[in-house]
DNA sequence: GCTGGTTGACTGACCAGTCAATCGATCACT
DNA sequence: AGTGATCGATTGACTGGTCAGTCAACCAGC
């Protein structure tokens, strides 16, 4: 019982966080807000935390570290370099369905808002790119892959489709349920190795 | 010289708007930033937009119903299905040629933020998507296009990885000369269009 | 002297972050 | 077991600063 309580009450504080970011948006949040749905004081925050900023922060980063080890693994595997591809679309596609409340947080407020508080984790950001990157550079190299496209390029293609589809889960503007995602982790891939233009 | 002066003042402001919103994000520029950045009494602003929101509504709406002119037109036209993708492409990207300060204030602040302040203009958005889609089904229709993609999934894809490609350059993340926005209009089709892997 | 553009000082609300006070678990020494 | 000292966790009232939006006055052309 020594450890427990502290432990407890700042993963409250970061579950409570996402709820509430996901809901009213980062700006909209005030600090009460989060302490109230966490059912906390609210100088508890403070203790846990030096700022708003660095609650958001947090939980960017945590799921950040995951998504890079998970691109890093494919790169790393014995699977076809389109398979690795799949792993990747996969692992953000499962993200998003396994907490899409914090999924619609990273995204929204920090991967898509490089203007404000993104900007601080730009280098996080652009190694996700990079590693994608590297595995399309590794196609090329096999063959695999067309070269007339530079990596990086197909890279920002690639993750925009996917984070475009999240965004339109996030907004309702495409149907969500569990065949779409499943269908949408192969489709992406598809619709980027294949094309669109028949075979 | 009746008109001329309010309209003006009025477009000054907007100009000036584009640039202080590009510069430090919409939420970190007071109205005090615009009222000086065009050189005009702070309520002047008021005199002519009800609130700072509607500054940054009225830059979004004007360009943005271009934008999907410019979609419908290509629609309407009797090119190919995949000149219409390339036509819809090139007209977003020479927007960011033309104005990269306007484009990025665009993305980063309404069609990237539509947790906050995009939501307001979700239907406006999701009309470009659907537009967008509308190619892809008559190209599906034609056997232009393969049918076993959703058009608009087909379209979610295709606008997101133009708008990664955006914020590339707006983020400086991918280099951004001239001669890379007229490869990118190529590029960004022939990747959805032929696919990654070699034909 | 009227009308509509223009000015900028002012106010009211809001909220991030501070801090002094309280609580309660653990431990040292009887 | 009992006492009380210690220290981190927890509380929430308060403050300081910021700004969006208002408004009464001013000005220029007709």
């Amino acid at each position: 019982m020594a450890k427990a309580p502290p432990i407890d009450k700042r993963r409250q504080i970061l579950e409570a966080a996402i709820r509430v970011f996901a809901r009213q948006g980062f700006h909209a949040t005030r600090v009460s807000d989060i302490a109230d749905e966490a059912g906390v004081a609210y100088g508890l925050v403070y203790h846990y935390f030096k700022s708003k900023e660095e609650v958001l922060n947090e939980l960017f980063s945590e799921r950040w570290s995951l998504l890079l080890a998970a691109i890093e693994e494919a790169d790393r595997s014995e699977a076809t370099d389109r398979a690795k591809l799949e792993a990747v679309a996969g692992f953000i596609v499962d993200s998003y369905r396994h907490d899409p409340e914090l999924m619609k947080v990273i995204i929204v407020e920090v991967t898509r808002a490089a203007n404000s508080f993104g900007r601080t984790h730009l280098p996080e950001i652009r190694r996700a790119y990079d590693s994608i990157a590297k595995i399309v550079a590794a196609g090329q190299e096999e063959g695999t892959f067309r070269r007339d496209i530079d990596p990086t390029f197909a890279s920002m293609s690639f993750y925009g489709a996917i984070e475009q589809l999240l965004s339109g889960w996030i907004f309702e503007l495409i149907p969500n349920s569990d065949t779409d995602f499943d269908q949408a982790k192969t489709l992406v891939v598809a619709t980027i190795c294949d094309g669109l233009e028949p075979r």
